[in-house]
Parts: structure tokens; C-alpha cells; sequence
DNA sequence: GGCCGACCTGTGAG
DNA sequence: ACTCACAGGTCGG
């Protein structure tokens, strides 16, 4: 049953929230029509101008609370954006092009699983990987041809590895596999809820004890399913940002060592002051490839990518 | 502690 | 056609 709520773009933008690299599991079906899965339901929405249209197979009584959940719908953007701006006028700049960027509130074992499998890989090749780990090993949802995420259960032992590998995980499937059994060996959900609790700092050294996730993936975690908005993931494309906007004298360096890296997280977390990790998914989504030329204004990409899109159909 | 090369795979640029 | 670099990095030496 399709159901609704009125929303204007700029309070959520689905395209560049779901499809941004956040989360690797939602699709454009149509224009402004959307389809995913989490929470162990298969959902499609339709952005309007002044609404959103939803519906989750199976449907339930809760699934507007589950979806406003997920799109962190409970906190005001507009006044976040207000101060970013206000402190900051490289992210004035791309805010004006990027409005309604929410943090998804991610599941915590499907955001790490799945940051495990972006290392030096391409957002196209992670959204494939993750979609086969879960129809290899998630529960299927009944009335579709989709799957839900995983349990961690399922991905132990040497099979799954082997299996993963044959599905072109590549180097992965081992860190897949030992972390799944590692995250059983701490304790699961219960393991889980405590990073929750636990300051940024604490969260992030503990979940630095799974393997294949360093310092970048840590963060990711922490900022998209542990409510520490203060992370900021400094990947390549932030590295770049932080040279040429703040940092200038960190141009010298050609790769991100810990220091450096610990020196723009720091340095974004004082300019922002509040959710800085939440302000600097903004400017990554503006280094992006996918979104060049992007602007939520017109929700159109500009006419060269336009062009180079009608010569691959 | 910091730096460096290797690493699975796929794709686009040269 | 054929390298080659690069993609939301991490690990071991």
C-alpha cells in the first residue's frame, strides 16, 4: 500500500542521499523513483516536488517510523545547514547545489560489511558486491525478488570466504569473513549497542580491531550507524578538498598518513563545530564524479554529462 | 611511529 | 588493441 508525507526537496534529497555513497543498495528505477532495501523490507519512493510517496513490501504499521528513522528525518537540516554556511563559505558554496543531504541512520553490520568492501574500489563495483553477498547469503523477501541484508552468522567459516572470492571480492572475502567471526567473538549486538554509547574516540579504536577496516572505514561506521556525527572519513576525495580549500600546506604530501589524516578530521571538527562528518558528506558529494555538474536546484546534471549519457543508451 | 609496496577487479583515458 | 591509472584503503614489512 503506497502511503505519503509532505516534504519539499529541500528538507531531503533522495537522489544524492541514496545514490551518494552512503549506502550501496538503493537504485533509480525511474526518474525521482527510487528502490531499496533495509530494515528487512524492500521499499520504493517517489520524490515529488512537495512530497514523498513510500511503500515497503512487507508493509507494516510501523514503516513510516522506520523510514523517518532511516532518512533522520527527526533532525532539523535546515538550521544544521545555517550554521555550516555561517562558519564556512566553501560549504555556502556547495550547500547552495546540494540541499537536503541527510545522513542516513544506517544498520550498523551492513554498513561495516559494506565499507569493508570500498576499500580502493569504485562506488559502481561495491554496489554489485554487496548486492551478491546478499543474495548469496541474506533471507529472501517474500513477495519479491529481493533480498535483506545478511546476519553475521551466516557469513562465518572458510566456505563463505571461498565462495566470496569466486563472486570477485577479490582480497576481501578473507576481511569479510574474519570479521564476521570477530565481530560474534566480541559479542554481537551487544558489542554493537556499546559503540553507540561509548565516546567517538573509544568507538572508533574499537571497531579498528575488525579486519580491513582502518581508519576510513572506521569512520564511516561511526558517522552513518553509531550517531558519531563527529567523524569525518578522509578519503581521497576529502584530501583533495582539504589541499585546495584549507589546508594548502598539506599539498606536499601524496598519501594520507595517519597524521594528516587525524590533522583534517580535526580541522573540519573545528570549523563546523557540530556533525562535522554530517557537513563533509556536502562537499565529498561535490567532488564526486556521479554528481559533476549536479544541482539540486534544476535536478538535472549538466548538458556534457547529459550528451555523454545519451551516447551510452 | 611513519613510510612504502602489494593487493582483487573493472573501467575509462591515453 | 593495449597498457595504465584509479576507484570513498588496509595491511605487513
Amino acid at each position: 500500500m503506497m502511503r505519503k508525507f509532505i516534504c519539499t526537496r529541500d528538507q531531503i534529497n533522495l537522489k544524492c542521499v541514496l545514490l551518494g555513497g552512503q549506502c550501496f543498495r538503493w537504485k533509480e528505477i525511474a526518474p525521482n523513483e527510487y528502490a531499496g532495501v533495509f530494515a528487512g523490507g524492500f521499499w520504493t519512493l517517489i520524490q515529488n516536488d512537495d512530497h514523498i510517496v513510500y511503500k515497503r513490501v512487507p508493509s507494516t504499521d510501523s514503516d513510516e517510523e522506520s523510514l523517518f528513522n532511516y532518512l533522520r528525518m527527526d533532525e532539523n537540516l535546515i538550521e544544521y545547514y545555517e550554521k555550516w554556511s555561517s562558519s564556512d563559505p566553501t560549504f555556502q558554496k556547495s550547500a547552495k547545489k546540494f540541499k537536503g543531504i541527510r545522513m542516513l541512520r544506517q544498520e550498523p553490520v551492513e554498513n561495516i560489511l559494506s565499507f569493508i568492501c570500498s576499500s580502493n574500489n569504485n562506488i559502481t563495483r561495491i554496489s554489485s558486491m554487496v548486492e551478491n553477498m546478499c543474495s548469496l547469503y541474506g533471507e529472501n523477501i517474500s513477495g519479491t525478488p529481493y533480498f535483506a541484508f545478511p546476519n553475521i552468522e551466516s557469513l562465518m567459516g572458510a566456505k563463505v570466504e571461498e565462495e566470496l572470492k569466486k563472486a570477485k571480492f577479490g582480497y576481501r572475502a578473507k576481511f569479510i569473513r574474519q570479521t564476521a567471526e570477530k565481530i560474534v567473538q566480541l559479542g554481537g549486538n551487544k558489542w554493537i549497542d556499546k559503540l553507540k554509547i561509548m565516546d567517538y574516540i573509544s568507538a572508533k579504536k574499537e571497531l579498528m580491531l575488525l579486519p580491513g577496516v582502518g581508519p576510513k572505514v572506521a569512520d564511516c561506521i561511526c558517522l552513518m550507524s553509531l550517531e558519531h556525527l563527529e567523524a569525518v572519513p578522509v578519503d581521497t576525495h576529502v584530501f583533495q578538498i582539504a589541499c585546495q580549500n584549507y589546508l594548502p600546506h598539506l599539498k606536499k604530501y601524496k598519501t594520507v598518513t595517519d597524521r594528516v589524516y587525524n590533522e583534517i578530521g580535526d580541522y573540519f571538527r573545528s570549523l563546523f563545530k557540530v556533525n562535522a562528518g554530517w557537513a563533509h558528506t556536502v562537499l565529498f558529494l561535490d567532488d564526486l564524479k556521479n554528481f559533476k555538474g549536479y544541482d539540486s536546484n534544476n535536478d538535472q546534471m549538466d548538458s556534457k554529462i547529459s550528451s555523454k549519457r545519451r551516447k551510452k543508451c
